[in-house]
DNA sequence: CTGAAATCCGCAAACGGTTCCAAGCCCATC
DNA sequence: GATGGGCTTGGAACCGTTTGCGGATTTCAG
């Protein structure tokens, strides 16, 4: 049954009772109907203890009958909290940061928390977000996506005086949660020495919008520190460096190709960039994993479409960890300083041992 | 050099000016600085006609050094609008969605307007997101992305009182902007038909939070009339609908490949769906388009690393465009009723005529 | 130089809650 | 039977802006 309903609608798809906006029913009308005063009427509908069960159902009910929704504004401004948290995200549209953003949502929403989106792509929306601070004065956390954060934008973020989680990304000054990179890369790399192959290649990737940022550091060490670990000699032409995307990652799959010794396998930072590798070898006419293994981090969906053996991430649930942090911290309670999520590598048909 | 700074550093980041958040600063202080009374403050930081050049420079300075920031709630309250807009999505991970969101924050965000996000997947959400209202009190306007509305609902969104947009959807109720599906179909099943196919199969996706819903309407009628201009017969068991995603088409393939007499060629009614396909093709060492065309929608930004022939719609684009109506609505600007973005058919390698 | 119109500006009343403080009440204890 | 203490409840002071209204000042034609 419809739980706003007045007048008794069985019907979940009860309409019918609630009032039109301009008839703005307030606190004071609730209090009035419910026989108390106004102080009574707010304690009772914000949870407060030292209200008499019986008068606080009298004025739930007076709040139900009028279909009364407090006024966030008006709460705020007297005290409470704001009752949102803003999520700064670098990329919206990216597969990774969506689903990071969706598992966040998902708890915040649940917890009753609005989320006010921001989308810092580039330098220049760095420096507007950063000096502006848009967000102030407007939410009690923020959330920061898979982004590394400077210094003195660190200093300026602090300056809203909320709380500050990280997640999905290499910022390890606030209680965070994100996968070890240096690990996932491990398990790409090391699969692939594994399998036999000597001569492995890299294409890591760096963000397009911030061009001056150094590859994943993480991830770049797990190969240089693998191929060391096995003895293997380390060739500065088989590291490249491209900018985050397909397109550029076939570029990079075409320069590996274009050596006078080629690799007989790969390791990408991501999925994305490997899918671009791929669709170079398959143009060349190469196959995989017979003629060239590929190996990519995250598993993104389409992954298991391409037969994409890769690092998996439990990316959503990063997110979701991430939320709850952020209700930890708003509760009062005391948090873990970060916490580091588990991958895993997912063997698909991407990488074999090498063709002798 | 740093708009907020004091002390005329030079630096864009110059952080030291800014005061911490306990002491807060409101109009009053900034009123007295500038010699002026609240009101012209008031005015004066709002951008309101009737207030001397000279004062309102003095009252932004004094804002400035301060680095006062507006209380938004108190705002509000006083009888300011928000300036924020609602968005909610039936999903957002998916690139699509995502891709939308992103075009119409950036709109959005440069108009100063916060974007409250809102999740709103399976009918358990639908039921609470539209019974509640969460959003209400707090949003100038809702856009709604990708997601069709139903009556009651319909109701109950009008009851928040604010403007209401759609966009990327099936909504023509409200100011929209999406594509024309039927023809973006008509596209695609008119190339297969040009290049001579004359068995083409269609794998129809519903959405799986939804299963009681019909698949996109327009792209599945799109099919049944292309067939039927073109004087091809209608088989039934050509048209297989299965869950959106890639996995859902893979199987779709598989079933389509069981007919006794499999298509020469499938639409897929999207990018997604036709991943799925592509994956079963090769494994059964189908070649593409050699043994079977397939045509997808949307353009995906992995269509051009699979090859895949597609019909593109300009989905940040739409985005963009729903954010134009928003800001138009804001202002009180009349609208049109709703805006159609062209989409075009983008030919790459997994089309071809029928082998003989 | 004068008077009216046009601008500017300040006062104070909302806007809709939260919460401190104190008063009223009931009940158990001495 | 009085006293003390713990729950409940109400009164009222904010929270930080916006804005209608009226007074003050400037502008400009006549």
């Amino acid at each position: 049954m419809c739980t706003l309903c007045v007048i008794g609608n069985a019907s979940n798809d009860c309409y019918a009772h609630l009032v039109p906006p301009h008839t703005r029913v307030n606190m004071a009308d609730v209090a009035r109907r419910a026989g108390v005063s106004m102080a009574t009427a707010s304690r009772a509908l914000s949870n407060h203890p030292h209200v008499a069960a019986e008068t606080r159902a009298r004025v739930l009910a007076a709040a139900e009958q009028l279909s009364y929704v407090i006024s966030p504004e008006a709460s705020r401004l007297a005290g409470g909290a704001t009752d949102r948290v803003a999520v700064v995200v670098p990329h919206i549209a990216r597969w990774f940061f969506a689903t990071l953003l969706e598992g966040l949502e998902s708890v915040l929403r649940e917890a009753d928390l609005d989320v006010l989106l921001y989308h810092v792509g580039d330098e220049a929306d760095r420096r507007d977000f950063f000096q502006r601070l848009p967000a102030r004065r407007k939410v009690d956390a923020v959330v920061v996506l898979g982004m590394p954060v400077r210094d003195g934008e660190r200093a300026r973020l602090e300056l809203m005086g909320v709380h500050i989680v990280a997640a999905g990304g290499q910022v390890e000054n606030y209680p965070y949660v994100s996968i070890d990179d240096a690990a996932a890369g491990r398990q790409a790399v090391d699969h692939l020495i594994f399998l036999g192959h000597r001569r492995i290649g890299m294409i890591a990737a760096v963000d397009p919008a911030e061009p001056g940022w150094p590859a994943n550091p993480g991830r770049t060490r797990a190969y240089e520190q693998a191929l060391a670990d096995a003895g293997l000699p380390a060739d500065p032409a088989l590291a490249v460096t491209v900018p985050w995307g397909g397109l550029p990652g076939a570029d990079a799959m075409s320069r590996l190709l274009g050596l006078r010794e080629p690799p007989t396998a790969v390791y990408a930072h991501s999925d994305e960039v490997a899918f671009g590798a791929i669709r170079t070898l398959r143009r060349a006419g190469l196959r995989i994993p017979g003629d060239m293994s590929i190996v990519g981090i995250d598993d993104h969906p389409m992954a298991e479409l391409a037969e994409l053996t890769t690092v998996a991430q439990p990316v959503r649930d990063q997110g979701v960890l991430a939320g709850r942090v952020v209700l930890a911290l708003l509760a009062g309670e005391p948090t873990a300083g970060g916490v580091t999520v588990p991958t895993r590598l997912v063997i698909r048909g991407s990488t074999a041992p090498p063709r002798r």
